[in-house]
DNA sequence: TTTTTAATTGACCGGTCGGCCAGTTGACAC
DNA sequence: GTGTCAACTGGCCGACCGGTCAATTAAAAA
């Protein structure tokens, strides 16, 4: 689980042979065994040590790329976000504003968190972080999304009421609280229920709780 | 903001005045200062000397008092539901399941967190560590929850083809992931605007589209 | 080939962490 | 009073933390 899963920048080397070097690969194994573990414990609880260990790296050579613990972890929060970004960029850039295309918004945007529990924590570290830095890509995309939203406003298909903001943080925050605290939530379920059942349940019923409330209504 | 609200058990004291001992005291201003610190900083980020320096107490005190600080935070969680789980209770037993009492709640629930930046954070440290703890008051809470919506089904004020779950979880999330990112959502607007001025144009937002959503359409 | 650059190592450092302990002192029951 | 117990203190400890450094060596540049 915490083990990263790139090969180690020098497999167990047998012994005599010449070293390799391969600094990019070593890199990624720093940044990915740094993600891993601090996404799971945090960046506080996680110590540098550790993360030698499971890159397969000494403390050292950590130091040597990344300069320290907080730039290693700026950096696993740029790579992180040119991730992010890229997902929401390609839906909201698809077609101009409409119904449909808020529908297809959430349910990638909720299949996209599903699929990544990682991108889950990472969001929620985000938030307790709360350094309030926003991203000029982020602002970008949430203008973006609001902009969008607006377009389906004026053609008649969302109901204009609504502040955008609302709609844009409303489904987003439906999708991400949810998966925030799934695993206590499984819990109110019998054991032999299948988790990814009650997500459908969750997600089928927050479409229509939802996109029956932000439709206009004579 | 990091210091104790409550005023220390030994104020400044005096020279040559008798020390005054008063344990119910102590372990208040000592909890008191490490949730503000906890909170804030997290647990691993938080030394316990810069609880008992907050608290105006000796580091030692604390280990007397909580034995470590791991269980120290335990007693935080332990308090902090307390107060939570009595603000839901008295909402959820206020009367049977209905659209009105759903609506009650959510913005109580919205009012509750707008008032308390820590219960967001207390949430949101919950959802990070992830330990799956759903404690039993938790649960019954939910299913309480579970229960006014399906009366209120029963009833024909809510659409019967939405997952309870989906509906109380809903809500929930709503109110609680807005206040998650708060501040970093503040950054999309004018400086000038105020930030409760945002916080009601959401509230509205999310009102008019949950309840339109959540009522039966023919 | 020679020189330069950068990746890599292991030993090491000062500082801080959580926790412990021996001792002191107020509160309180008898 | 006097004994008992718990509240409280200051000093201390070993572990571990993030970070540095000089030395080694593979790789790239000359």
């Amino acid at each position: 689980m915490s083990v990263s899963p790139t090969p180690f920048p020098n497999p167990t080397s047998t012994e005599g042979e010449p070293k390799r070097r391969d600094p990019e690969a070593t890199r990624r194994a720093i940044l990915d065994a740094a993600e891993a573990l601090f996404l799971e414990h945090g960046m506080a609880d996680t110590p540098i040590s550790r993360i030698a260990r499971d890159a397969g790296v000494t403390k050292s050579l950590i130091h040597h790329h990344f300069g320290s613990k907080e730039a290693l972890w700026e950096e696993i929060k740029r790579r992180r976000f040119a991730g992010y970004f890229d997902v929401q960029r390609a839906l909201l850039e698809a077609g101009p504003g409409s119904l449909e295309l808020l529908r297809e918004s959430t349910i990638a945007f909720f299949r996209f968190l599903q699929a990544d529990p990682a991108a889950v924590r990472f969001m929620t570290w985000r938030a307790i972080e709360e350094d309030g830095l926003l991203l000029d890509q982020e602002a970008d995309l949430y203008e973006l999304g609001m902009a969008r939203v607006r377009e389906a406003q004026a053609a008649g298909e969302l109901r204009a009421d609504i502040a955008p903001i609302a709609i844009v943080k409303g489904f987003l925050g439906l999708c991400l609280s949810w998966f925030q605290t799934r695993k206590m939530t499984m819990r109110l379920f019998d054991d032999g229920v299948d988790p990814e059942e009650i997500d459908a349940q969750y997600l089928e019923g927050v479409l229509r709780l939802f996109f029956e409330g932000v439709i206009p209504h004579e």
